[in-house]
DNA sequence: TGTATTTTTGTCTGATATTGTCAAGTATAA
DNA sequence: TTATACTTGACAATATCAGACAAAAATACA
């Protein structure tokens, strides 16, 4: 879980509390917890928002959770995950 | 949509009829209609059965359904889509 | 040790999204 | 027109998921 690392790295860089964190997201701490740990998924326009909190670039941690969900699309299809990934930059870049 | 293009040209070649597909399918029409249209997604486990009723290879339908499901991930990421899977290329070469 | 704090886990629920089905619509050809 | 193929929209059934809460587990520290 690339994005969920991430950003426990960071709280835990910065001293702050999974708490802190929580209640400038108006979230509660379960969740957050779980969404630190990679068993919930946060939502895409959270993802700002805890880059705000955390004081880090929101493209980055975006990029972190995109990746996440192309990992999950490509869960248990490994054989064919290389050949995807051609496809689909070939057709982004047209 | 790459997998609703591919495999409507694929019927069409053989001259089948959506109700050949769905019924060996055994799938309402209406339903069939709209994968074949983009509009519904078909599930990971009729992939190959769609293969065998339209004589290709179930690897290359596997793989335009995975670039499909990857491109609904970054759609409206356009500015982070190639950093997005440069990391996930890394992370899936390790 | 005991106690307070933080983190984690399990479960439930309401909201949201997805899927399957049906009926009615359009399009095309005979 | 009539028949056939395809498409669309609406709805109900189903599955999924965020959010909430309580309680357990881990950690810190007096």
């Amino acid at each position: 879980m690339l994005f969920a690392n991430k950003i426990r790295e960071l709280r835990e860089n910065k001293q702050m509390l999974q708490r802190h964190v929580s209640a400038a997201l108006d979230m509660d701490n379960a969740m957050y917890c779980k969404i630190e740990k990679g068993d919930r998924r946060a939502k895409r326009e959270q993802i700002p928002l805890i880059a705000g909190i955390l004081q880090t670039d929101a493209e980055e941690l975006l990029t972190l959770w995109l990746a996440d969900n192309i990992m999950e699309v490509l869960e248990g299809e490994k054989e064919l995950a290389e050949q995807t990934l051609k496809v689909v930059i070939e057709k982004i870049n047209r």
